[in-house]
DNA sequence: GCAGTTCCGACACAACTTCGTCACCTCTCC
DNA sequence: GGAGAGGTGACGAAGTTGTGTCGGAACTGC
């Protein structure tokens, strides 16, 4: 059985991508628009886990937070903010919130800390794997370390995002465009040479010769497409 | 059910065209002629996609998609424009389109656009076709690759247009005209040898003996025919 | 502040597309 | 069945477009 997720989030679009990228890692989603709704599915439905937005119409996250907890419920709950503000970090934590993440965010990195504290709160859903590979190439998920030949390699932040998004949907190919708005969390298209410049990154650490790349590959007009 | 599209286009020929092609994947369209009737229609109908023209009477696109957003309405859009310039295109997103198509495209390429958008809100409708083959070739739709006898060939972009849109009527004649209709989104009484040259290429890269093409036919004064 | 990282624009280059030419082939008509 | 007309195949040159790369500016965490 999949781990159940409610997503209390009022922004639909925003509301959906998560849902859509939650449902292609195989859990069940729930998305409430308000505060007042996501309380009442939160106690009803019973899920293994919550994402939570401050700014909602009705009661605010907070506020649902305090009345998840006065009630006893320990489900864990990830707060998404658009406010940095450590004063609402503290707050959120004072309220015993799990995870604080900050809008944008990637939604490989949401999906990465909803695994990470599924896995640590024991609802093991999918036993994801804990290392993936291509050609000599190796991730470590749990350690975000990345080594190829046995050799260990420093990847900054966004290159293995990056990277971690070629991989997951390693085979097809994926359109600057997506990558853009996976990795980043950008709305819409930007127009720059931003993919270009980590995508060149990753090869001159991954590939055996950047300049012939074997396993991060470029399909014309479309994007980049990751073969083993 | 199938997922709702929306067509915003003042072109009478274009509009039906497109209609026909997406009636045939499989979704419900309409079509309105201008700004007004189209906004009107949009908040009424609420279709799951609208592919906007830019220069419509009344309501130009712009004031459309600035009225849908100012309603805090999310409803994917797809931009159709015959100016490619930067600067529509950053008004574009910055009112929050989805994608920006610039006149002429191919029908092939914004069926592409379209499913891969719906199918990121959500509304996968139709779970496509993950490969397609013919004699010893096949192609393999999401890492957009051919392979001929488990040997991967590259193919440019436009190629592999013109492939898929022979696999497409597979078995029938295809007039180079809808050909050029179809990849290149050329309207009628255009007259290159175009076509013939990509067709050549295809027969180099996908035939045994490519001077006896067994697959890829000639109908004499008509067009070409695939066979498998 | 300093080192590391990220982002962006400029430029050169490479890949791709298109077009013109010529030879050859198919069909038609006599 | 041969000659002519017109369509098609092959090839290469020219033009167009997208990508790789590089260096610097802005930013961040220490």
């Amino acid at each position: 059985m999949s781990a159940r997720i409610l997503v209390i989030e009022d922004n639909a679009d925003l509301a959906q991508g998560i849902a859509y990228n939650l449902k292609l890692e195989g859990y069940d989603v729930r998305i409430t628009p308000d505060g007042r709704a996501g309380l009442d599915e939160a106690v009803r439905w019973k899920p293994d886990l919550i994402l939570l937005d401050l700014m909602l119409p009705g009661l605010d996250g907070f506020e649902v937070l305090r009345a998840l907890r006065g009630d006893g419920s320990r489900i864990p709950v990830i707060i998404l903010s658009a406010r940095a503000e450590e004063a609402d970090k503290v707050r959120g934590f004072k309220l015993d919130a799990d995870q604080y993440v900050t809008k944008p965010f990637g939604v490989l990195e949401l999906l990465e800390r909803v695994a990470a504290l599924l896995r640590r709160t024991g609802h093991t859903a999918t036993p994801r794997e804990e290392t993936l590979t291509f050609g000599d190439v190796r991730i470590d998920l749990a350690c975000r370390t990345v080594a190829k030949a046995g050799q260990e390699i420093t990847l900054p932040p966004k290159a293995y995002e990056l990277l971690l998004a070629l991989v997951r949907r390693h085979g097809a190919v994926i359109s600057r465009h997506d990558l853009l708005r996976e990795v980043w969390g950008y709305g819409a298209s930007v127009v720059s040479r931003t993919v270009d410049t980590h995508v060149a990154e990753l090869r001159r650490k991954l590939e055996d010769d950047p300049t012939t790349p074997r396993h991060i590959l470029t399909v014309w007009k479309i994007g980049y497409r990751l073969h083993s």
